[in-house]
DNA sequence: GCATTAACATGCC
DNA sequence: GGCATGTTAATGC
């Protein structure tokens, strides 16, 4: 269910309380997923400085949103300097993760981008790296596998087809729509990562 | 409707 | 030609 989208005038800020958004954009030729937001985050920053949406929000499962207005926001900034420097803060690390995402879509094959979609499609949703020396993660990744190929920007046979290959060489488990991480070590090598340099 | 698979097409080394 | 990736169609859940 779409939260907001491109064109329209935006009138406060987003916070998720529960579910799972997807921040998305409509290209001309297919959907590209920017990144997902998990509960407690705030969305639709972007938005107290340009005054229009650049993409769309939607929830991609059940999901509780609360908006807050913009004046209100603005105000509660002016009364906490520190707040104004945390949400640099956060927005410098949207830019940092969107130009990471420019450099995988650019030099990294379906399959490194995969292995670094899955773990960064983790830490988003667990707020953690996963455990790099455990066999196994218990965490499982939901998604469709169509929002996986417009994360990592490729075809959704292809992801299909890769996720298979990683889970017939034994990085990852899959059951029914979930995926595991089984070796998180070596998913780190194929996308070319590691926990230092990894951002989120 | 979504996931999966196979067959085929295309572009790149 | 071989490889990676995309497209299309068929099939199953």
């Amino acid at each position: 269910m779409s939260i907001f989208c491109s064109g329209t005038m935006p009138s406060g800020i987003y916070c998720l309380n529960k579910g799972k958004v997807k921040i998305h954009i409509y290209g001309s030729i297919k959907e590209h997923i920017i990144r997902f937001v998990m509960p407690g985050h705030l969305f639709g920053l972007g938005t107290i400085f340009t005054n229009h949406f650049y993409c769309c929000a939607t929830a991609i499962e059940d999901s509780t949103v609360c908006k807050i207005n913009k004046e209100d926001f603005l105000s509660i900034l002016n009364g906490y300097p520190n707040l104004s420097l945390e949400l640099m803060t956060v927005l410098g690390q949207h830019v940092e993760y969107s130009n990471n995402k420019i450099i995988s879509i650019a030099e990294k094959s379906v399959r490194e981008r995969l292995a670094e979609g899955l773990l960064s499609v983790y830490n988003t949703f667990y707020d953690e790296f996963p455990v790099s020396n455990a066999d196994i993660s218990d965490k499982a990744i939901t998604l469709s596998r169509e929002d996986i190929a417009n994360f990592i920007n490729t075809s959704t046979e292809s992801v299909i087809r890769t996720l298979s290959e990683l889970k017939n060489e034994g990085y990852i488990i899959i059951k029914g729509r979930s995926i595991f991480l089984k070796n998180i070590k070596g998913l780190m090598k194929i996308a070319g990562i590691n926990v230092e340099s990894m951002t989120y």
